[in-house]
DNA sequence: ACGTTTCGATACACCGGTGTATCCGATACA
DNA sequence: TGTATCGGATACACCGGTGTATCGAAACGT
């Protein structure tokens, strides 16, 4: 106790390389399989350890799972942010097709870039759906969830109103509640998609989208 | 075997009686704590049996959810094809505000309706996540599951067409597409609503879907 | 090179849930 | 009323997963 800042004991490099390399696997299996289907032998075996490794590093599953959770949503709102911060050299690509009014033409290819950008979506949408469902049930963690949710549409409005911005339209009311619904549409679609099976989800999930999307749009437009 | 008619035994009334009393336990078990937390002693114990009495009329829990998710869903399209056989009738109740076009102002309360008669929202959404993401990891479940959920749009599909209508306008492409927007929508502020806690979640449910309704139709339309 | 510490492996005791074999009471039928 | 059958209860053997206590080896400092 010379400093304050050392009550942390500074995790040496080793652990931290076992505790990401478990938290990996545990990351597949969870997805795979589900919280509770999932054991702590898979994951520590996936892994190339054996569940002392894990006793060692976790208490529970379930402390493991929410680090995991959050660990994958800062990943994700990084990503996020990160567009938001160079947006300008991001859209104009996008928006090659620039024409004078906003349609789903334009906007669909946009908003699926930004949703599609995550990495491997089969695993991590199954290990969300997961949380999601955890979180319905668990007061505390529905808190937590519904934070970073709060977040993540934040940071995804932002986009949407850039978009509307860089063709010179108003934003109008509310970008976050277009946000939402945009991203429950690509949700869903990505998830019709992984039922369908077959491999290239992320193209079909994005073939259902832009459907729905222009189908709606096509509605309330005329 | 004196007629091919009676290959099934034509289950007693008695042994129908607990069969629905297990199926309900069941349900409501699933939903509370997922499939895999639910045992088997839980699930009989609600009904007042012993796991005697479970063993006897299912072999496995999962053939039981199974059975479960069918029940609920023909339930479901049931009320659904209800409201659309005298669609006549319903509607104009809900379109008191005709305007001559069709706007959020009414075409939200319409959705809302058809999609809040389903009994207690909250414990079928749970069940329904549930059976979603089994349907995402088995195949098997995840064709069923596509099947009953095309039947249910184009229900759906169909009560929207019929607004539509009701006030004059063309339906336009693709109703089922916009149905399933719809659904989405209302389903992911049911989710939140569920995060949230408190009673009347329908209620809070209602007021999300309304909110994000507007704004997505006031983005649109400017 | 040697002692120390840290980290993961191994072994074991424990528990909860499953499924089955058997039993007993109630109901139906003559 | 007596008898056969059906349906659920009870008891038990079994297994998979958990968590802990102990051990051995590799990394680190000196």
């Amino acid at each position: 106790m010379t400093t304050d800042a050392e009550t942390k004991p500074a995790e040496s490099a080793r652990r931290h390389k076992t505790r990401e390399r478990l938290m990996d696997a545990a990351f597949e299996v969870f997805s795979e399989v589900g919280i509770h289907a999932a054991t702590v032998e898979m994951i520590a075996e996936r892994a190339d350890f054996t569940r002392g490794a894990f006793y060692s590093n976790f208490d529970t599953k379930e402390e493991l799972f929410l680090a995991l959770a959050e660990r994958g949503n800062n990943e994700r709102l990084a990503l996020l942010r990160g567009s938001v911060a160079n947006i300008d050299v991001i859209l104009p690509t996008l928006l090659h097709s620039a024409g004078e009014k906003l349609t789903a033409k334009e906007l669909g290819p946009i908003v699926a870039s930004f949703l599609e950008q995550q990495g491997e979506n089969r695993l991590w949408f199954l290990f969300q759906s997961e949380l999601r469902l955890l979180a319905m049930r668990d007061p505390e963690v529905g808190k937590l969830y519904l934070e970073q949710k709060r977040a993540a549409d934040h940071e995804f409005g932002n986009i949407i109103t850039a978009a509307f911005d860089a063709v010179g339209l108003a934003p109008a009311l509310d970008s976050v509640e277009l946000a939402n619904v945009l991203m429950n549409t690509y949700e869903a679609a990505l998830q019709e998609a992984i039922m369908r099976g077959g491999d290239s989800v992320q193209e079909a999930a994005h073939q259902l989208f832009m459907q729905r999307l222009l189908g709606l749009i096509g509605q309330l437009a005329s």
